[in-house]
DNA sequence: AATATTTTTTAGGCATATCTAAAATCTATT
DNA sequence: AATAGATTTTAGATATGCCTAAAAAATATT
């Protein structure tokens, strides 16, 4: 059984990979995990000695089946416990982060399960990212980035890419959320900034970093999908 | 902030004195932590530095005010997540133990509050123990009123539901106080008062009314089937 | 290709939390 | 009061997971 921080180590790497690098640097994992680049590589000896990860000095690591398998289990866990605090506690999508750090470390196969039923086997978390199922495949929300969206596009809201309670207030505020309509009326030649309707109302400018930051799907097919 | 470790040890040192042991000895910690007495007293010298025990060596231990609340508060979650397992998760209740356990270490008192709040306050948990208020505050969930007790039965006075100086002073007068062992000799079917014995004294006889306002606990059956 | 820079690893410590074995202390009995 | 037995503490290890500082290796620059 891993530990807490193993399991932090593999999820970080997970995500890490997921990311679109195919060997995860030493040096990438310690500012994710939040610790310093020695740690990492004694963290790193112990996963490769219980095969959860493929490791050789200097040249970075990669998870093997079953470190993917323990990767992906946490993040299950992890945004199941989003949605629970979210839907059944009313907490702010922006709010739920640092709780879920905690929850997704609880074990108990079947308490997951029994909670994935309690909020009716949810697809995403509430930011839009996918959850795992059971064994461990994610729906790809096949999203891309609002600011390689051209103008006059009509886009949905899907997800973020930057999950800091700062921008996500930001969205917040602007009344950008998963599921809103977006539609791009200008993009200004300066600086990229976006100007957009969200859900019809009064034209807001944001700027290109919030835009990269933004993910949408062009057609209004996922609707079906979501399920709030 | 205590770690996991210590937030155990307290709680098994409340349990400990809950079941009546002023002093708390080194080897009943051990046996209910589930290690050896000389792990634990590596711990309880943590513990007194930190101010969260009162503990001399050989003498045994008692929680501070802080220690006390710490442990209160590690009780209220563990109980409160039973209810949320039991009621919203569907398991029976001789299924949560293990899980509670590790909820029970969960950080965020807002996490708690809310928790308790979704589950719509309960005052008690599967098993019939009293879960503690955000102060610490519990109900005694022994307590009965002492006018639904059987002839025949003793029981132990924990408290009263009238707190007026008049029937204080009534309780004063025929030496009933908390703690007090009371033992029912008869009722009396034409007006339901009780010839009763307190700590073995002459039998008095007291109404029904002032019965009704005194809280006992059953002494002996009670605790065992509590623990099922 | 040689050198400078960055990244990664090693070496050596520290804190937590556990253990066994032995010593110290308390308690109960004769 | 002396001693046998139980309890508790100390001493000395071990494993995890983190750290800093220095060495080694890889990468970038001239």
């Amino acid at each position: 059984m891993p530990t807490h921080s193993e399991e932090n180590y593999l999820k970080a790497i997970w995500k890490l990979h997921e990311a679109g690098i195919a060997n995860v640097s030493t040096n990438s994992i310690a500012a994710e995990v939040k610790t310093r680049a020695a740690s990492v590589t004694d963290m790193l000896k112990k996963l490769a000695d219980k095969k959860l990860i493929q490791y050789q000095k200097y040249q970075g690591v990669k998870l093997t089946a079953e470190g993917r398998r323990v990767a992906l289990s946490i993040v299950r866990k992890h945004r199941l416990w989003e949605v629970f605090l979210v839907e059944k506690l009313d907490y702010r999508w922006d709010e739920v982060h640092e709780i879920a750090e905690q929850l997704e470390h609880i074990f108990s196969e079947n308490l997951t399960d029994r909670l994935d039923k309690f909020l009716d086997f949810p697809k995403f978390d509430p930011h839009g990212d996918p959850i795992p199922d059971k064994t461990g495949k994610l729906t790809d929300a096949a999203s891309v980035s609002l600011s390689l969206v051209k103008a006059g596009q009509a886009v949905v809201m899907t997800g973020v890419s930057e999950h800091s309670a700062i921008f996500l207030r930001y969205l917040d505020e602007h009344g950008i959320g998963l599921g809103s309509a977006i539609t791009i009326e200008q993009v200004i030649e300066f600086d990229q900034s976006l100007k957009i309707k969200v859900n019809n109302k009064a034209a807001i400018t944001i700027s290109q970093n919030a835009a990269k930051n933004i993910l949408v799907k062009l057609s209004k097919v996922l609707q079906s999908e979501k399920k709030k």
